[in-house]
DNA sequence: TTGTAGCATTAACCTTTGTTCAGG
DNA sequence: CCCTGAACTTTGGTTAATGCTACA
């Protein structure tokens, strides 16, 4: 299995950060962790096949102490990606038979088994006839009723058939070997249940479904997933019922719960008698201990009640309406565990109704952040992108629902609630505020979670523009993070005389936006580190400009021009934090005359850089020519046999020869083949072959990335032509691809401002200027179309002055350069105008998220094609 | 019997202003 | 002589999540 096939996995797992720790597990590649997903739209529990080395920890920990073995990295990945796998290939098989309940020739064929009487129950429901929408409410629930406890009697449902919940350790185990789940390849199958009336509960559901949506009732087919638990702790509790104590070595005791293959009813089991012919009353009853209790379903519908505006819903297996208590499987339900309950509706789109039916919905979806945010983006794709009246409505309703779920009965449940708080989960920096007490628990005090404030140090709130009000005291005091060797100096020497350093923490209330003192007969206030802070734009004081545009500061010093260098943010290196200083900030009267200055030093830089490249160039093109015409000279006067015999005698000579003809007669060699030539023009657009020559002599300064590039010039000759024809030759990696790609759109862009150099100048986006000088703002706006702005405006003056000034073949060699941008230069200067808080996992983060969701994307797009 | 506290482990996150020396 | 930039160094502390055991 590929990086790809995976990547879909999210890269919220972390499985894809950097390098995993593989060393640590000792897995014998004999054992793979395989998982197959069975092509075709199969849908059955079968689908998915999970084959894992079931002795994985036992292995790897009986080396050291015998200390508590506990899941390796590599263990918990594939335990949660093989869960990611399992629920996004069943919400898949779900959504293709949310499809399938669409089927026109499967309505009709319902509708045509439905008992007319049935129908009129619903059609009869009508404004006109009854204006009380509650009464109408209660008549479309009960010709609900009516047609499920129908359904309920007509349908017969094999008992012990469906898509079962099972652990990570039985499927390893290979618990699903033996189990041959019900087949149902496609409309036409469930057509065909429809008309023998029988099939698995899953089955009797995806059926109902259908049928209530053949009756014009919006209707939802729900599921809750089953997918294999990515917890180790799930399944091992020792209920001595039905769950083997270690599923890894329970073979028998497996057997109780696995479906005998093959004749799928003959070993018809007591417990789950669902058929048709008992009475209600008595079933009732009866069914309440066992099957209602223990066997809730894990498909079922949900119908919409126009004249109530929500969602009911209805198992017709059990024949139940509207009890949505009675959907949530007992917690150690082997067979069915609710984790995830999602509805799709008639157009393909789900909605996760979890929280209707799960009653400590907030326990239920672990795993923290990470998990969270991997579920809403499986969700995303498959999220109407609109909202209707009715979902938020019922968005209204489940919130409702926690609300009156009622204080947690646990410790732990009152972690993340998203309504109560214990003092005792708050975090180092957080503090309730308002601390009015909604309640008691085991004698501690509740807190609304809507009480906890968040607080930063002093500092931090400088960090974010904002500084105390006056007399602020602390809300809370903790120890003080030492972080750097400097804080931690202090803290040490604090400590010596015995005392704790505490650092107070302010809310948010607490603070003020900061307002720096101004500017003062031009003169920068500045900061005890002689420089000015500048994190957000409303730091600038009032009557400076920001320049963000580095060696501005000697320019200024230079000018005599009072000035600060700004400090963007913090580097973090080896325990040390290092400012990072986007240009300086001077009084707004010096800007144009600073900026002036600025564009001149870089004029002149770029110009003595361009001179001694031409110098370069010159020289290379002197000794080319020379040694053409002592070439010239030699065959002149030696080579007065045929052309075959002097061209062998040179190549016999090659290696004890004088050196310096054979060398030239090489470079003249790889100048003349034609072919890579050719391609060389292609690749970089040259116009005309008849700079070919030159263009590439000089080409080669670009493309060699040899560190020898500016020593012995022999070397490099000789270098410079291989390199060529061989970059131009060999097939592109992805990477040179992938870097070459951000230069292309700078071309034409540069070309494009080359009239107008001057008036507006290119330089590294930065709000802070534009935001205190709205003149600048235009500018500004043109200037931030790319980080590597500045570096393309650097190549468009080149281009502009040496074709003003300078001989015909320099200005050929500035052309092909101005064409020529080298990626590595620009990339790094653009590089340093970051700030060092985006971190690179981060970057990577995000790129797997975007591919995350492009698969996605494409998965949705097939499931919901027809839909 | 269930729930939970306590412990171990891991990963992610937070932190927030140097010095020396070679080379241009 | 001044300025610039690279090299140096080694790696914390806290918190959250998780799994497991013991115990009320």
């Amino acid at each position: 299995m590929s990086d790809e096939d995976i990547s879909f996995l999210g890269a919220s797992s972390g499985a894809e950060d950097g390098e995993m720790d593989w060393e640590e597990v000792d897995i014998s590649p004999a054992e793979p962790v395989s998982v197959n997903l069975a092509p075709g739209p199969v849908i059955s529990n079968k689908t998915i096949e999970i084959t894992l080395p079931s002795e994985k920890s036992k292995g790897k920990e009986k080396a050291g102490p015998p200390r508590v073995k506990v899941m390796s990295q590599a263990e918990r990945v594939a335990r949660l990606n093989s869960h990611k796998i399992h629920t996004v290939a069943l919400l898949a098989s779900t959504a293709i038979r949310n499809r399938w309940a669409n089927d026109k020739l499967l309505h009709a064929r319902l509708m045509s088994l439905t008992p007319l009487a049935l129908q009129h129950g619903f059609s009869m429901i009508h404004k006109k006839l009854q204006p009380d929408a509650s009464k109408r409410g209660r008549l479309f629930e009960a010709a609900m009723s009516r047609l499920c406890e129908w359904w309920y009697e007509t349908f017969d449902v094999y008992p012990d058939v469906g898509i079962k919940s099972r652990t990570y350790d039985q499927v390893a185990a290979g618990a699903l070997d033996g189990e041959e789940g019900e087949v149902v390849r496609s409309e036409k199958s469930l057509m065909k249940h429809a008309l023998q009336r029988s099939g698995s509960r899953d089955v009797s559901a995806q059926l109902f479904t259908a049928l209530c949506r053949s009756l014009g009732i919006p209707a939802r087919l729900v599921f809750s997933v089953q997918s294999v638990p990515w917890q180790a702790s799930v399944g091992k509790p020792k209920p001595k019922k039905s769950t083997p104590s270690t599923p890894v070595l329970g073979d028998d005791s497996d057997m109780e719960e696995v479906p005998i293959p093959g004749p799928s009813k003959p070993k018809a089991q007591p417990a789950v008698k669902l058929r048709k012919r008992k009475p209600p009353g008595r079933k009732l009853q009866e069914d309440i201990r066992p099957p209602l209790a223990g066997w809730p379903p894990v498909f079922w519908t949900e119908v919409f009640s126009r004249p109530d505006g929500r969602w009911i819903p209805v198992d017709p297996v059990r024949n139940l309406v509207n009890k949505k208590r009675l959907f949530e499987p007992p917690k150690n339900d082997p067979n069915n565990r609710m984790t995830y309950v999602v509805a799709f509706e008639e157009d393909g789109y789900v909605r996760d109704v979890t929280r209707r039916y799960a009653r400590a919905s907030t326990k239920l979806l672990r795993g923290g952040r990470a998990h969270k945010e991997w579920w809403e983006n499986v969700l995303a794709p498959l999220t109407r992108p609109y909202r209707l009246n009715r979902d938020d409505v019922e968005d209204d309703e489940l919130q409702y629902q926690t609300v009156i779920e009622g204080m947690p009965t646990s410790v732990a449940a009152f972690k993340d609630h998203p309504l109560y708080v214990l003092e005792r989960h708050l975090r180092r920096d957080e503090v309730i505020h308002p601390r009015t007490e909604v309640g008691r628990f085991r004698g501690d005090p509740v807190f609304s979670r809507s009480a906890v404030i968040s607080l930063k140090t002093a500092e931090n709130w400088m960090r974010q523009g904002r500084t105390l009000v006056e007399g602020a005291q602390p809300l809370k005091r903790v120890p003080m993070r030492a972080v750097t060797i400097n804080r931690r100096r202090e803290v040490e020497a604090a400590a010596a005389e015995g005392e704790e350093t505490l650092q107070g923490l302010y809310s948010y209330a607490q603070t003020k936006v900061y307002v720096p003192p101004p500017i003062v007969d031009g003169k920068v206030p500045k900061n005890d580190f002689g420089n000015l802070d500048l994190y957000v734009p409303s730091m600038l004081p009032a009557g400076a400009v920001h320049i963000p545009h580095k060696g501005t500061a000697k320019i200024a010093r230079q000018l005599g021009f009072d000035f600060a260098e700004a400090v963007t943010g913090f580097e973090f290196k080896k325990r040390r934090a290092t400012p990072i200083v986007t240009g300086v900030v001077v009084a707004a009267e010096n800007e144009d005359a600073l900026l002036e200055a600025y564009w001149a030093s870089v004029a002149d830089s770029e110009e003595k850089e361009r001179a001694k490249r031409r110098e370069r160039v010159l020289k290379r093109w002197t000794r080319l020519v020379h040694g053409l015409r002592i070439r010239e000279r030699l065959q002149k006067e030696y080579a007065t046999t045929s052309n075959g015999v002097a061209i062998d005698v040179e190549v016999q000579d090659e290696h004890h020869a004088g050196g310096f003809v054979t060398e030239l007669d090489n470079v003249v060699q790889h100048f003349t083949l034609p072919k890579p030539q050719h391609v060389v023009v292609e690749n970089a657009m040259r116009p005309t072959t008849a700079s070919q020559l030159r263009a590439d002599a000089d080409a080669g300064d670009d493309f060699v990335l040899t560190t020898t590039r500016d020593g012995d010039e022999d070397v490099d000759m000789e270098e410079v032509v291989p390199q060529v024809s061989q970059s131009t030759l060999a097939p592109k990696t992805m990477q040179q691809l992938a870097e070459e790609r951000p230069i292309e759109p700078q071309r034409p862009a540069a070309a494009k401002r080359q009239p107008s150099t001057r008036s507006a100048p290119a330089a590294p986006p930065q709000p802070v200027a534009s935001a205190s000088r709205p003149r600048r703002a235009a500018a500004a706006v043109a200037r931030a179309a790319s980080t590597t702005a500045a570096r393309g405006k650097k190549r468009t003056r080149r281009h502009s002055v040496s074709s003003d000034s300078a001989t015909s073949s320099v200005r050929s060699e500035a052309g092909s350069d101005a064409e020529f941008v080298p990626p590595t230069p620009a990339r790094t200067v653009a590089g340093r105008t970051l700030r060092a808080r985006a971190p690179k996992s981060a970057e990577k983060v995000r790129a797997e998220k975007e591919l995350e969701r492009a698969y996605r994307r494409a998965v949705a797009a097939a499931t919901s094609r027809d839909a």
